[in-house]
DNA sequence: TTTTCTTCTTAACCAAGATTAAGTTTTTTG
DNA sequence: CAAAAAACTTAATCTTGGTTAAGAAGAAAA
């Protein structure tokens, strides 16, 4: 009777802690239950305090991150030491340095945690073994990365071809959660201006009405 | 014994054909020769003349573009007329507007030939039959989605945090075939600039020496 | 609570890059 | 080959956005 309850207790906390991946993976292909099982034998959990880092610059990215509370970024910071945003990851979101994850490299790119936040790690090396053990989970990092390329696609049209304004009507329109709860300084960093010129383009937009 | 020439005939204007195609997958993932057949069995063959479009702004893009020879350019053009390049697609690269092709939408994106230009399309429907039948393929896939979506984000974080000059240095570094083939208009609707700065730029790097 | 750190704002000045325009060279096309 | 169309250059002027600096306001930490 104890066991009973202890292992309801455990798939209730896995649940819990996986849910959201798990689900995420269901929207796009189905799986058993056995490979579910398998699959969360390779996971870990981990949770990063608000400002702590996850990566830094020159580190090798041996995990896939997966964010299920909270919220991290990924940023490069230039000669003249200031930050330039590449993504936030919300939850649900998957973050990382490609380049290095793929080539196995050091990588350019630091992430912290804006917020208090959640994460589930994959090695790569066990990925490589949920491939073999699960082909159909290569469809699912397919679908994944070609989402996320459709995104970078849009953005980098978006930074060559649009003034800061819409730049940044975009990103509140986009993420409109992120909006309320990010520093403007960040936002600033994502949509590559300065915070001093964001905080003035923003007076003059409020002045106009 | 016609017949016999005739199908080795087949087989080498086929091998001419798709060989690069042939050449890229094999880099990535093994397949039969009977699945070889199968790919080719589905795909076409078509030449682009310089200048020559393949998409327009407001066109679903139904079919992936794998480039065999010559060079093709996505572009968008903006409000004021400015064209903005995406990308360059020399051969053995793939080119096309991701969200239109995963959403099978009108994409934003125009594509048209640099230079004349051969290529093979796979149409979209197509593709869900290729990864039905040899599932390996969604790997080939992942594989060039990964890979694309780091080039995308180093290429933002360039954008971002670089000045010009050093944008388009690191495109000669990149692409030092496309740098003499290209007008330098084209370069610079790539790194983000006017060409009237680019040739200014390059006049003053040059005056220095 | 008080202190400290971070963020936001404002403003004067500065610089990278855009715009306009005109002339020149190169490439394309009839 | 001549004519037309692109592409390239140069220069003057303008604009977007950066820099510096300093004070105000919020948030975090002690």
């Amino acid at each position: 009777m104890l066991i009973f309850v202890l292992l309801n207790l455990k798939l209730y906390l896995s649940e819990m802690t996986y849910g959201l991946l798990l689900q995420s993976i269901a929207k796009h292909i189905s799986i058993t239950e056995a490979d579910e099982q398998y699959i969360v034998s390779l996971l870990s959990y981990k949770k990063i305090k608000r400002k702590q880092f996850l990566f830094r610059e020159g580190d090798v990215h041996k995990h896939a991150v997966f964010v299920t509370s909270g919220c991290l970024r990924s940023y490069s910071i230039d000669k003249n030491g200031f930050e330039h945003i590449l993504q936030f990851a919300p939850p649900g979101w998957w973050i990382g340095d490609m380049q290095s994850m793929i080539k196995q490299e050091p990588g350019m790119l630091y992430i912290d945690a804006v917020d208090d936040t959640e994460i589930i790690l994959i090695q790569k090396t066990d990925l490589q073994d949920i491939y073999a053990a699960i082909p159909k989970m290569e469809r699912f990092f397919r679908i994944l990365a070609e989402n996320a390329l459709a995104t970078y696609q849009h953005r980098l049209i978006d930074n060559l071809s649009l003034p800061a304004i819409e730049r940044y009507q975009n990103f509140c329109r986009q993420y409109p959660s992120l909006t309320e709860i990010l520093p403007q300084k960040q936002v600033a960093a994502y949509i590559g201006v300065t915070p001093e010129f964001l905080s003035k383009m923003l007076g003059k937009a409020a002045a106009k009405k």
